[in-house]
DNA sequence: GCCGTTTTCGGCCCGACTGTTTTCAGTCG
């Protein structure tokens, strides 16, 4: 008999389905607004602040803003027995490869039901044959130009690459940014827009605005420029081009009195924007990227448009406080803006020290000085040797024997900084691997003589759900294990994170004190913000690290952690870096002695479990010898919010 | 399909561009 409180789908899969009946009942002509509620529960369930799992537990789907009945229903249906008949139906009407044909540019849904209807495809390969002997200008409605772009459109799709990690983007970006300023003196402001400035952790095409005086020249610039494979469009105040890892650049240029409310709108998020402007009309306002513009009920303008030079103006005349980019994502921001809860973002200016870095001691390139002059040369008070354990062979991980040999070095080097006046104390730490069966690489009593532990997962990352999340619980369970680091695995578009019960992670997590790493490595961007959503709500400690294995990484590593922490909603209080040394060492000191004590509770069950003649193995004692603990608020820092 | 400081029914964000047209539907951001 199955658990009926088993879930069966995740959030993820859930909506990527809804937004498939989005495009499906799209393709079958169904009202947009159905076919965008259907999308807009999808974005839901992709920003929602807390797990989805126990949502749906507590029967409180319908607490989810754009959830009714009927999708209520329907994710219920998911959750239970991972299938939805409602979907199963649509397939069979609407073949799959329609929703492929509409993401070719300029091919919408309407007009792939054009073709399968007028000339039967039912995918891209059918398309393109269709295109390319001529028949698809026999349809009425398209023509010789449609036909050429559908070509075009087809085999840029299959040359394009996919989003790219914002890692990759950002610097890319900046030169293209830098050029110009030098190309074009008479530029006032230039700025990314959409989903780089929101800092998702992966782009698919740049936005780039501008002011200045001559908006020409500034296009003619950028078509000219050399990154440019290929030039999209060139008009008087637009320009689009494609760079040659394909990726997309779009610039517009504005009259600087306008530019905050350009700035907002192609920042976005689509959702952001219109429930804003849904905001504004019942503030009596109408937005567009030129301004606001006082109207009546019936939306007729009843004034002049208010021009804004800044975001915060366009804010501001609705009588809200800025919204911060990363967080404008159509999940509760707007309401928490009305009841003036915003949160008060972390910055990178907030990290006093780095907890996560490597020397040429495991896979690193630079000597412990080396790492430490160039953490403390960035203003750090900190910074936590980690090299890997033994274990890690590939990454030439140290023996207890060089582990302690690192001890004498590290000593020596803070007596030194002391010396010099430095103020900045270099810790030691490790990168403690978590092997395929739960156990560490080192006794506690090496782990007891290090400063802060990083405890990570590189090998098993395939493991079944319970395997894997059963290793981290129990590590995080130990008392000399302070940090969990880049606790998913994932590689942006490369490998796929473990299937980890974040659930489960999150609640050991304020259960116990062990801080999760947020890290900020460009390749990995792990935990996800949408975890540190929830770890934020649960009351977890964070810290934000670079995993920087040469010293060029700090800075961009710890900009884009801070960047994925703004987007789960963090402040430095929930980011244990941001602490002053004395008080991160009491934190850890605190963690650990409620570890112990957890523990000992644990094992006093476990005995009982033994006098009844009960027995199971460690980690199962571990999960299952009580009722789990409610998650309460980790230790003095978090209050929650 | 969702939702309520305008509503339990009748609304639902806004504008630019373009190709194929004689006034606009479709697509995109």
């Amino acid at each position: 008999m199955a658990d009926e409180t088993q879930a069966h789908s995740t959030a993820v899969d859930i909506a990527h389905i809804l937004n498939e009946i989005g495009d499906m009942l799209e393709i079958k002509g169904e009202s947009s607004f159905k076919t965008r509620a259907y999308r807009r529960a999808a974005d839901a369930l992709l920003n929602l602040p807390a797990d989805l799992t126990e949502v749906w537990r507590a029967g409180r789907l319908k607490d989810i803003p754009g959830v009714g009945d009927a999708i209520a229903g329907k994710i219920d249906e998911l959750m239970r027995t991972g299938k939805l008949a409602f979907h199963e139906r649509l397939i069979a009407e609407v073949p799959p490869g329609l929703i492929a044909m509409t993401r070719i540019p300029e091919v919408g849904p309407r007009t792939a039901l054009t073709l399968y209807q007028k000339l039967g495809v039912t995918g891209l390969g059918d398309l393109e044959a269709a295109a390319r002997e001529g028949r698809v200008r026999t349809v009425p409605g398209l023509g010789a130009k449609m036909e050429q772009r559908i070509i075009l459109g087809i085999e840029t799709l299959r040359r394009a690459s996919d989003r790219l990690p914002i890692g990759t983007v950002l610097p890319v970006v900046r030169e293209l940014l830098a050029m110009l300023r030098a190309t074009v003196p008479d530029i006032t402001h230039i700025e990314v827009a959409g989903s780089l400035r929101r800092r998702q952790p992966t782009i698919g095409d740049i936005d780039i605005l501008v002011t200045a005086a001559h908006p020409l020249s500034v296009v003619q610039a950028f078509a000219a420029l050399p990154q440019a494979a290929e030039i999209i469009s060139e008009g008087d105040t637009k320009g689009s081009i494609r760079l040659r890892n394909g990726m997309r650049v779009d610039l517009m240029v504005l009259e600087p009195t306008r530019y905050g409310s350009l700035l907002q709108h192609f920042t976005g998020s689509r959702q952001h924007n219109i429930d804003l402007r849904n905001y504004a009309l019942h503030r009596g306002y109408m937005i567009n990227e030129y301004g606001l513009t006082p109207v009546d009920r019936e939306h007729q303008a009843t004034g002049e448009t208010i021009l804004c030079a800044t975001e915060a103006e366009v804010y501001g005349t609705l009588g809200l406080p800025l919204i911060p980019p990363e967080i404008r994502e159509a999940s509760g921001e707007i309401e928490a803006a009305i009841a003036g809860t915003l949160p008060n973002l972390v910055t990178v200016d907030d990290l006093r020290g780095d907890l996560h870095l490597h020397s040429d001691w495991s896979d690193g390139v630079k000597t412990i000085e080396q790492m430490a002059r160039a953490a403390a040369d960035l203003g750090y008070k900190y910074a936590n040797l980690t090299d890997h354990s033994a274990s890690l062979f590939v990454a030439n991980g140290l023996t207890i024997a060089r582990v302690r040999q690192q001890t004498e070095i590290i000593k020596q080097l803070n007596a030194q900084f002391q010396a010099e006046g430095l103020n900045f104390r270099l810790l030691h730490g490790c990168e403690m691997e978590i092997k395929l069966d739960g156990s560490l690489d080192y006794p506690d009593e090496v782990l007891a003589e290090l400063d802060v532990v990083v405890a990570s997962v590189h090998v098993g990352l395939r493991q079944p759900r319970e395997q894997v999340t059963a290793r981290m619980v129990g590590a995080m369970r130990n008392p000399n294990v302070d940090i969990i680091a880049h606790p998913s695995g994932r590689l942006l578009g490369q490998r796929e994170p473990a299937d980890l019960d974040f659930e489960q992670v999150i609640a050991t997590a304020a259960e116990t004190g062990t801080c999760l790493e947020i890290n900020g490595s460009p390749d990995r961007l792990d935990l996800d913000p949408q975890y540190v959503r929830w770890g934020v709500q649960a009351g977890v400690m964070f810290t934000i690290d670079s995993d920087a294995h040469h010293p060029d990484a700090y800075r961009l590593d710890a900009e884009l952690g801070v960047a994925m922490a703004r987007r789960g909603w963090a402040e430095p209080r929930h980011i244990l870096n941001t602490r002053p040394l004395d008080e991160l060492l009491a934190y850890i000191d605190e963690a650990n002695k409620r570890k112990i004590k957890l523990t000992n509770r644990l094992s006093s069950t476990e005995k009982r479990i033994k006098r009844n003649g009960w027995r199971r193995s460690g980690i199962d004692a571990l999960q299952q010898g009580g009722p789990p603990p409610a998650p309460t608020p980790a230790l003095s820092a978090c209050d929650g919010h």
